[in-house]
DNA sequence: TGGCCTACATTGTTCAACAAAATGCAAAGA
DNA sequence: TCTTTGCATTTTGTTGAACAATGTAGGCCA
């Protein structure tokens, strides 16, 4: 995602937490303290800080002064805003694709990893891949700003699709209709390829918010 | 921009060094030295720390490891890529605008201040306005994270603004446009006024290239 | 029981120090 | 003379401890 030439330490544990965050083991809502956690990745608070205000930057955390920083809990506003600018985003850059674009090769890529993690029944492994199928259509626009908006977009979905149950529902039946998608857009066909997209994303979303109510 | 309910003093002092780079008293391409620049500001440097990682997110600051931190210089893809976005963020944000929305009446008043600092020959202030009004374009959408991603381009843009000569060409032929595309929004000519939002933007980007192009 | 007040815990900020990395300079060699 | 190697210096990266400011919880008193 970030192309990170940068092997800072901040980011390192930035993603360690990502991956606690996004897999399950910090529940939305939880309060991290500074000094147990801290202590825990055997960092200094200070460099943790800085962790935090990554993470916050993306969406993952959410901080209150003077009162710490909690796990994001994603609310249905939220979802709801997401999926309006992942159409806003993906359906004009699918849109304006060509075929010949570096990032089609990403998106084939996307599509074989996600056979291959369903056939191995690693829902959450599909889950990822469907996410850099989307990351690729993004990265047709070539625009390192909007690609780094849609990755924050991504991280904060991640969020709300870790505590879901039903991956399956969730991430099972695109695996079919991003490769479709991919095909029109390689015979040149890539306003029928957006065509497909937006019907796609509500579908995406109606599944999102079923779960969604099904948990409160 | 911010709803900032957060009077903290890394965002202070952030806003003051925003001042000085946008205001042009720190030249694109300088160093700052985090020693000689925490006591300048009477911080410390660790704070002063944190106050770079929001303003390099921010775009305003390059960050390159081990080497410092650098005020952003603006390329012309960069501006390229902006305008793009802007384009793509802001027609459909007013197409789908709606005369009641709250926003509008802060779109009212950046016309009445552009035109204010019109009259006193206060080009920067124009240009505020100018921006002011834009934001308020995508404020018409009420996705808080389009608002705060429009604003990121934003101070990406003013920074290219602040070593631009000729602000008169860059924001005077846009105050009244400006209210055109105001009062056919309020007369629920939304789509109308998204129509006139499109020129309006290669308008605002040719000139700037060209007031770019004469600097190299 | 309900509201206030005090003690405690946590965050916000600073300071001083050391390790790691890059820069600049100077000397040695071709 | 030009290049290259190595060293000293400077700057960033990270840590740990300290103190102030704020929020929280529990007990006390009416």
């Amino acid at each position: 995602m970030t192309p990170s030439p940068d092997p800072g330490l901040p980011e390192q544990i930035a993603n360690q937490l990502r991956d606690r965050i996004t897999g399950g083991l910090l529940t939305p809502g939880q309060r991290l303290s500074e000094a147990q956690l801290a202590a825990d990745l055997g960092i200094s608070r200070n460099t943790l800080r800085e962790v935090f205000r990554l993470l916050t930057r993306e969406g993952l955390l959410t901080h209150m002064p003077n009162r710490g920083v909690f796990v994001a809990r994603p609310s249905m506003p939220a979802i709801v805003d997401i999926y309006r600018l992942r159409r806003l985003i993906e359906v004009p850059m699918l849109a304006q694709g060509w075929p010949q674009h570096p990032a089609v090769a990403r998106m084939q890529e996307a599509v074989d990893h996600a056979r291959l993690f369903q056939a191995a029944g690693d829902w959450r492994g599909v889950g990822s891949a469907n996410m850099a199928f989307h990351a690729a259509i993004v990265a047709l626009g070539d625009s390192p700003r909007l690609m780094a908006f849609h990755a924050q977009l991504a991280a904060e979905l991640r969020l709300a699709f870790g505590l879901l149950d039903a991956p399956e529902l969730l991430h099972g039946p695109f695996i079919d209709q991003n490769a479709q998608i991919l095909q029109r857009l390689v015979t040149g066909d890539a306003a029928g390829a957006a065509a497909l997209l937006g019907p796609y994303l509500d579908q995406s979303e109606r599944a999102v918010m079923l779960a969604f109510a099904r948990l409160a």
